[in-house]
DNA sequence: TATTGTTATACTCTATAACTATA
DNA sequence: TATAGTTATAGAGTATAACAATA
C-alpha cells in the first residue's frame, strides 16, 4: 500500500532502496518513538485500574492463550523458577488459573487458564483499548492511517 | 504534511471531519498499536541493560531535566512518599543524585541529578535508541515517515 | 545424570501509620 | 492546623541455594 513513487529523474538523493534520511534524522525519530511508545505504555498501564498486578496479568494473558508449564513461562517472562511458582500460586489463589498434572511427564504440571481468568483477560484488554480509543476518538481518518501503518511496522520490529 | 486529498465527488461516504473508518476498525487499530507500544516498551526495558532499575532510573530522569521535590517526585511516580524517600537515598547512595535544602521553605528537600546521574541517563537513552534504530536499519524511508508521524501522535495522545 | 518444580531464606520495593520539623 | 519529609513495620515480588520427584 505504499503510495511513494521514486523519481525518475537523477536530482533526488535517494537511492533505489528508498533512502534519503540522514544517520541523525533517523536517530531523532528513534527517539521520538520510543519515547512514545513507553508514554503510551506507561499510561495504559497506570490508568486501566487492572484487577491483577502487572507480572500476574502477564502470565495471565500467556494461560489465556494457550497452557504452559511453569518452566516455559519463566522463561517467558525471564523471572525465576521459585518467582513463577509463587505468580502461579497467586492466579490459582484468586480463581483465575488451574493446575493439572501433564499426562505424559510426571515432572510437569500444565497451567491453564479458568473461564474466569480468561474473562479477565478479555475485560482488561477492552478497557486498555477502550482508553486509546478515546484519544483516536478526535483523530482524522488519515492519522489513524498513519496509526494503523505503524503499528504494523512496530510489530514486525518487536517480533524480530 | 498530509497527502490526502478530499475528493469532491460525494460518491465517497467520507465527512468534512475526515472520518470513514467504522467504529469497529478503529477499535481494531487501537488494540493493534497498544499491543505494539506495549511490546516496543518491554523489549526495550527488558533489553537495553540499565545500570539502575526501572522505578530509579524514571526518577533519575526527572530530576536530569530539573530539580524537584521528593514530594512532587513521588505524585509523578504515583508512588507513596515513604518509597520516594527510599528511592532518592539509593540514587544519592549511588552518586547519581543528590540532595539540598530549600532555601525558601525549610520543610522541602530540592533533588537533582548529579553529572554522573546525567551520563547515566544520556548513556541510557542512547542505548536505548540504539536498539530501536537497529530495528529501523532496514526500513525505506517511506516507513521511517510513517514512523515519524506516528511518533507524533502518540505523544501527543499520551499528553493528553 | 539432567530436568521440573518446590521449599527455605534473604533482599528490595511497596504501602500505611506514626513521628518530627516547619509554614 | 496543614504540609514536607522521615522512620517503623509489614506485605509482596524477586533471586539463589538446596531439596524431591521423575526422565
Amino acid at each position: 500500500m505504499s503510495t511513494t513513487a521514486t523519481p525518475s529523474t537523477a536530482a533526488s538523493a535517494e537511492r533505489l532502496d528508498g533512502r534519503r534520511l540522514s544517520r541523525a534524522e533517523r536517530g531523532r525519530i528513534a527517539n521520538d518513538v520510543r519515547l512514545a511508545c513507553m508514554r503510551i505504555s506507561r499510561r495504559v498501564r497506570f490508568e486501566s485500574a487492572d484487577a491483577v498486578a502487572p507480572h500476574q496479568y502477564s502470565v495471565l494473558m500467556r494461560i489465556a492463550e494457550r497452557p504452559h508449564t511453569p518452566r516455559e513461562l519463566a522463561t517467558i517472562e525471564k523471572v525465576s523458577a521459585p518467582s513463577m511458582t509463587r505468580t502461579v500460586a497467586a492466579l490459582v489463589g484468586l480463581g483465575l488459573a488451574e493446575r493439572a498434572d501433564d499426562p505424559d511427564d510426571g515432572r510437569k504440571v500444565i497451567v491453564s487458564a479458568t473461564a474466569e481468568g480468561r474473562r479477565v483477560v478479555h475485560d482488561t484488554r477492552r478497557r486498555r483499548d477502550e482508553w486509546l480509543c478515546r484519544r483516536m476518538a478526535g483523530l482524522p481518518d488519515a492519522d489513524v492511517e498513519v496509526l494503523r501503518r505503524a503499528g504494523e511496522l512496530l510489530a514486525r520490529m518487536a517480533a524480530e
